[in-house]
DNA sequence: GTCATCATGGACCAGCCGGTCACGAACCCG
DNA sequence: CGGGTTCGTGACCGGCTGGTCCATGATGAC
């Protein structure tokens, strides 16, 4: 009955996810998105409604995807306690490239999370459930025999939340990825691992020049 | 010889670092910095050079007391190790009240790092510093016993640099203070501490409602 | 084939952006 | 007390901001 779009939506989301990402929400002007993007003025704005509307789709996209990655942990071959390693080390993989800039979730909650109500209750519920799998993962390895029952499971998930997004800013900033490798690894200090655990993990690092 | 400033350069630079940790660099226009900082259009532009260059000054002058904060872990009347449960006390309550803000060092580094060099190594340097000041303050602990001698002492550094920007970002975004007290003591279990040290730390928690 | 419907692209807008200019006022030194 | 130098104030600039209007084009249901 009427013109199809030539556009694919959730392409446009990730592309303006990479544009805000680039240069914050202030930072990215109308036009630079549109270039980004690929559409037109009209097409952008009776879509999506607007500059803010697009990047909450953009940063609420982020924040499900960003959730998500840490959901994973919860699966996989791997034992418990390295399923929560392997996740280190891929957070300081990414964040530790040359050229990486922190996520547009990160840069979201920095920029914007102390005057936009929603920007911040979305933040706070990502973290919040980013610290339950972190904080399931470890109850799980516990259950296992990995770590000491003694482990408060909770304030260790939401500590990782933390650790993580400290290697987020610190790798954005120029920090090789050798040394947010050590602060994975050294973060994992704080667990309480048992014997079991220790030999789950084998002998520790592969090779990540 | 000509007439005098009617304004102190030090508090126009503490002002317009309130205005840009609020709003970010590229979200605070000139307009808003004029009023938050009192003075005319031409006296900004022709006292410090432009927007930019003010921002680099209230950056420079942030990061440079961020850095000393830290410093001051190396002196005090409590032990080593007492000292740097303290430095974390100290932000989570400072970054954990109801409308709390990043400091602008953070907001620079997360917003401009990827594309401004200039602030992307004062960022790298500032770490770095902050690093080698709880190193020392832990090399101190070991010598004094108070850690043991096995401990890696500029891994621990770096790691409580990204703790504790960590704990900045989560805060800003409304986490509560109790949590990031949980994260501040969940990191000090990285530090393997000795007999001597837990005794030299006391039970512990205070009270920091 | 016709027509209602929606996407598209260009023109256009008021307002704000950071920055500049010209001029009068304030000051210190001689 | 006057001269030279700096400072503060207002008006002003071109350009860009996010947003809107409207004519045109493409489409598919009937």
């Amino acid at each position: 009955m009427a013109r199809p779009r030539t556009f694919d939506e959730a392409d446009v989301i990730a592309r303006a996810r990479k544009a805000f990402a680039d240069t914050g929400f202030a930072g990215t002007s109308l036009d630079t998105l549109l270039e980004a993007t690929g559409l037109a003025r009209q097409s952008l704005y009776n879509a999506f409604g607007g500059k803010k509307e697009l990047f909450m789709r953009a940063f609420l996209s982020d924040a499900a995807e960003a959730v998500e990655a840490v959901e994973s942990i919860r699966h996989g071959e791997d034992s418990p306690i390295g399923r929560i390693r392997s996740q280190l080390v891929k957070v300081a993989v990414e964040q530790g490239s040359a050229q990486a800039a922190p996520s547009l979730f990160t840069k979201a909650a920095v920029e914007l999370s102390a005057r936009d109500a929603e920007v911040a209750s979305t933040v706070e519920a990502a973290f919040e459930s980013m610290s339950r799998h972190y904080a399931a993962c470890i109850a799980e390895a516990q259950a296992a025999g990995e770590i000491e029952a003694y482990a408060d499971a909770d304030a260790l998930g939401t500590f990782f939340c933390a650790v993580i997004e400290g290697m987020s800013t610190l790798g954005g900033s120029g920090v090789a990825r050798a040394t947010l490798l050590d602060i994975g690894f050294t973060s994992m200090a704080a667990i309480p691992i048992t014997d079991l655990g220790r030999e789950h993990l084998g002998t520790g690092d592969g090779d990540w020049s």
